[in-house]
DNA sequence: AGACGTACCTGACCGC
DNA sequence: TGCGGTCAGGTACGTC
């Protein structure tokens, strides 16, 4: 269910299991989205991880003969940890009901298995299979054609109306699918992008190349700062969710409007009613009051 | 070129 | 309890 800041938090979930660790084993049980990349067990076998990125809703697995190791996380993909003590004590006893007892072992769902020289085991598990990974040269990443045409990153003060506008302009699609479009803004979902047009007080189905410069200020902020909470809250669960049960990224974030269809608008004095509509076969919610059509 | 519908695959949930 | 229908936060591809 990732977008940006879940897979920001599984980064960093990611990061002290992974960074600087070797890759004693992969196992590649079953193909994804695309067939895994030829060799693709071996050619993680004995790498080191030097480090962690993210691009858009990407992770980056920086090793340490040049390559990048990228996945991409799909609409159920997730990455489960077992510590070495976990891992060496209870995996083998645990059976199907390892993930009730609290060791992530699901043989059904677990495609990509990793173990790592300390004895952690990595699990990437993803019942849907839309997600996918690949391997590519680290020197040419923004060159890939998966990277090439994202659009800017939405954290960070680069992310403004500058940006913004003329990644927008001229378009006569209604803003909601604009910004599900990951070359005018990389990394936004269905819910961060209902949630950033209602902060930003934009109808979803005004055109996107329709609104004026003050309101493209506006959603460019209104879009920073939903990204930017929602990894805060991510971080803050993310230390419970390891301890829990290894599954990492997924956590608990109150949404204003997202999946909140009849429930009143939280803004303050506005009064108004979240609505669920559908735009290009998905899921938008808004509040028409405080998110009028006709504003630009 | 750009926008739209559809496909991919499986699980959860709801009403009967 | 079982069954069928619906829905799901992503991306790619074919078609207009």
């Amino acid at each position: 269910m990732p977008e940006l800041p879940e897979v920001e938090t599984v980064r960093r979930g990611l990061v002290p299991v992974l960074e600087d660790r070797r890759i004693a084993q992969a196992e590649a049980r079953r193909d994804l989205r695309f067939p895994l990349p030829p060799r693709f067990s071996a050619r993680l076998r004995g790498r080191r991880v030097t480090a962690l990125d993210r691009r858009a809703k990407y992770l980056l697995a920086h090793l340490d003969d040049g390559t990048v190791w990228a996945s991409h996380l799909g609409m159920s993909g997730r990455f489960i940890v077992n510590p070495p003590a976990d891992a060496a004590r209870g995996r083998a006893s645990a059976g199907q009901d390892g993930a009730k007892a609290g060791w992530a072992f699901d043989p059904k769902h677990d495609h990509v298995v990793l173990t790592l020289d300390d004895g952690a085991r990595v699990a990437f598990n993803d019942p849907r299979r839309f997600g996918y990974m690949f391997l590519t040269a680290g020197d040419a990443l923004d060159a890939h054609e998966r990277f090439r045409a994202l659009g800017p990153e939405p954290i960070g003060p680069d992310f403004d109306a500058a940006a913004l506008a003329p990644r927008l302009a001229g378009k006569r699609t209604p803003l909601k699918a604009a910004l599900l479009d990951q070359r005018v803004v990389a990394g936004l979902g269905n819910i961060y992008v209902c949630e950033s047009l209602h902060r930003a007080r934009l109808s979803p189905l005004t055109l996107a190349g329709a609104i004026d410069r003050k309101a493209v200020g506006r959603l460019a902020k209104a879009i920073r700062d939903v990204i930017a909470e929602a990894i805060d809250a991510g971080g803050s669960s993310l230390r419970d969710y390891v301890r829990a049960n290894g599954e990492l990224g997924y956590f608990q974030h109150a949404f204003a409007v997202y999946g909140r269809d009849g429930a009143p608008c939280p803004r303050p004095r506005c009064g108004g009613t979240v609505e669920r509509v559908v735009q290009s076969g998905r899921s938008t919610f808004h509040c028409p009051r405080c998110q009028p059509a006709a504003a630009g």
